[in-house]
DNA sequence: AATCGTGGTGGAACGTGTTCCAAATTATGC
DNA sequence: GCATAATTTGGAACACGTTCCACCACGATT
């Protein structure tokens, strides 16, 4: 469930390709974590994932694309290990801070890792819509499943439903930019999260 | 006014300075409005605004810097258009989506500059974060604005006000951003933007 | 086993953002 | 008007994303 993202109809590949995209993410990750967006190099992520700078290119057409990849896996995990489990929380907007803050928690534990896929993602054109969207879905199905209180009752969304897990992901989205970029401290970020959800889902 | 940038304490500068950088930004503006924010290249700046490459780059110590600049421009005087006005609409609601779908339209309709802003301003990290406080000033005075109808009642602004202000310029923007990076259409994104004023604002 | 084709390798090369510097020009204080 | 400081200029040089290419490796086909 963890290779998801082969999920998007396209998984083609021997058992040697699935590894070595595997190294390839795995370096990719590395690197951001350890030195943020600009140390996610070409060449670098290359020598790590013992792989010719060729072979990445072919893989991942362009340093956005590798890197919004890694992010919808990230994205996958979390959405995984998040829809396992009951949301505590009496209300909607309890549940859905609550994952909110505990996301937002898990990515500023590791700053640079997030400057880098935060960057990337903000900075991706149409060209990278397939792994946007795989993010997109993820973010929508955490929200909704928060709203829902851990009932994974799939076809009870409705459009009103996900149209406000759509706005509270783009809140989400901006103030974790703002966080990434240095413009708002981690508090800040908190209460404005805290602000909007209040604000969208006073039931 | 329009030139209210210098307004945040760093208005140094002979007459032939803020000349160059008027010519800087005014080149700026040319080139990502027909190129969009490829075509914003340094070496090209420079030419057109008749400066050599180092006195660009003393004047604007990076690309992100010198974009983000040009949309604090034109953000300052669209919200000083804005601001000159009466805002139609009898709701809140109506009011802010009237501001916010025109600001829309009015970037939808030089797709290529906007793209390259909005770029730029997604890209910014904190070494931009006086440029970008120029950008959020100017949006929640426009919101605000629109909520208050036009009257220009600056001491009656709530912290509450300020709030729904910010969440609304981020559901803009995440939008915006989705539009320019041709993930959704200029339709979907007017759509978007009303359900989520409705969403926020029922009043 | 020989052949073929797909994909991997190593590395050169190019474009553009950024840095740096010596020489020329302009501004400032006396 | 001159000496000195500050800015501007022109251009070389560097870094990193990206492209390209000639060659190699290996699994499938005959």
């Amino acid at each position: 469930m963890s290779i998801a993202n082969s999920a998007t109809s396209e998984d083609l590949g021997s058992a040697a390709q699935r590894e070595r995209r595997k190294r390839i993410l795995d370096a990719t990750y590395e690197l951001a974590k350890s030195g943020g967006f600009d140390a996610v190099q070409m060449r670098a992520v290359a020598e790590q994932a013992d792989v010719a700078l060729g072979t990445l290119y072919r893989y991942f057409p362009s340093k956005i694309h590798l890197l919004v990849s890694a992010l919808g896996r990230q994205f996958d995990e979390a959405s995984v290990r998040l829809n396992d489990r009951e949301i505590p929380g009496d209300t909607q907007a309890d549940r859905v801070l609550y994952v909110l803050k505990r996301m937002a928690r898990g990515m500023q534990g590791d700053p640079k890792l997030t400057e880098a896929l935060t960057r990337a993602f903000m900075f991706a054109d149409s060209s990278v819509a397939n792994e946007i969207h795989v993010v997109g879905m993820a973010m929508t199905s955490i929200v909704t499943h928060a709203m829902h209180g851990g009932v994974p009752a799939e076809g009870a969304l409705t459009d009103q439903d996900v149209a406000v897990a759509r706005v509270l992901g783009d809140v989400w989205l901006s103030a974790l930019v703002a966080w990434v970029t240095g413009r708002s401290t981690a508090a800040e970020t908190a209460a404005h999260m805290e602000t909007a959800v209040h604000l969208i889902l006073r039931d």
